[in-house]
DNA sequence: CCCGACCGTGACGACTCTCTGACGATCACG
DNA sequence: CGTGATCGTCAGAGAGTCGTCACGGTCGGG
């Protein structure tokens, strides 16, 4: 499978040099970011499947990273760094949409323990994936539009589910394939694009972006 | 009619505010408790129609719960999670005054149809499981489909029973053969969903997820 | 308005996975 | 011991899915 990528937002250089080093040498593609700022841009730019988030920033601070991706309604897997062990924070973390939190100084095992945990939850109890009018149901393979229930083959499944946990985020027909089918020309997305549209119909509306990629229509 | 009143005990706060803002969007007034203790205090306090109870808990867990409530000559209905889908922790569940169980992960619609059933049946056996028009006696091994009545072998029964108790989830050979067979080639689950699609017929809809398994459509 | 680049999709052969008839082993029962 | 039901396995036919190709249509820059 392709190597999940992992956006790492803390102000303190060595923590993030440590960090992306660290999460690195366990397989993650790492991207960093020094401030809140930099960290919704990169989101929107690369698209991470994880976050990791230090909650105390000059700026915007975690909680408002966190706050603000939601508000985009963005659903990516958050855990939260904090140096104060205090039952408030966490709550606040939590409600400001935070999937799980870690306090400061943390064993790196614990870090990549959370991770796999998220994940994973993000997949099974998160099995369901959607927006607007469209689920679909990634252990079944089975899309909701609606009235319309469509069975979809694994690809499609996958190129869907893909789509879906990035909505109004263009998706490279690169990334797609490395995250789909490791190895592949790149016009199988394409094919798979055309196999979503005609089996989700009309209202699934996934854009066109000409020499780049495709993109879900929130 | 007064909304229903539910009292949903778990030791994970995600679980809990997960369940909590789903039962409430569907209309549940809903109460929660972090572990065994609160959730007494709970029931004598609220007095709510159904407790949705996790089993592996810190302290009482959700046996203990269910064997004091019983003792106290309470008889709200109880719901058991559990992680584990071992018969033996089924039986101690249902032993323990529980109504009916259910394992995670679970898809909420599950969840909600287990509560409207056993609402409406109160305290039971859990010998028969319906779903739609199928209701399977798992004492005698009689399906019924409507009008039509069908004997089941051991082993038919204990797969349509396998997957009545999840429908909509898919059922993968490897957990069939753990849970029904112990040790077999998992090409026997096969052999079984097709005798069960023959002695049923048409109405009785085992989907394939292929190169995955089984679900039964609800 | 023209042209080249890019996109969309029908067709196809290769491949994988599923379905089901047949069979011998085992068991319960008289 | 004979009989009939049920069991698990096997293997071949069949159905579904895959990635690629090729060609016509569409788009946008100049």
């Amino acid at each position: 499978m392709a190597p999940q990528r992992i956006l790492v937002v803390d102000d303190d250089p060595a923590v993030l040099r440590m960090l992306t080093r660290t999460l690195g040498a366990e397989g993650y593609e790492v991207d960093g970011a020094p401030d809140g700022g930099a960290a919704l841009a990169a989101v929107e730019r690369r698209a991470p499947d994880f976050v990791v988030l230090d909650v105390s920033m000059p700026g915007l601070d975690g909680l408002d990273v966190c706050r603000r991706l939601r508000a985009r309604g963005l659903s990516v897997p958050i855990l939260l760094l904090t140096a104060r062990d205090a039952v408030a924070d966490r709550v606040a973390g939590l409600q400001a949409g935070a999937d799980d939190y870690l306090v400061k100084p943390f064993a790196v095992e614990e870090l990549l323990a959370r991770l796999t945990a998220i994940g994973r939850r993000g997949r099974s109890s998160g099995d369901i994936v959607s927006a607007g009018a469209l689920r679909l149901d990634t252990a079944s393979r089975s899309a909701t539009l609606g009235q319309l229930e469509v069975q979809l083959t694994e690809r499609e499944s996958a190129l869907l589910e893909l789509l879906l946990r990035h909505p109004g985020i263009v998706i490279t027909r690169e990334r797609a394939v490395d995250e789909i089918w490791g190895a592949a020309q790149d016009n199988v997305v394409d094919r798979y694009v055309t196999n979503l549209r005609r089996k989700l119909g009309e209202p699934l509306i996934i854009r066109t972006v000409r020499g780049v990629g495709f993109v879900l229509e929130p």
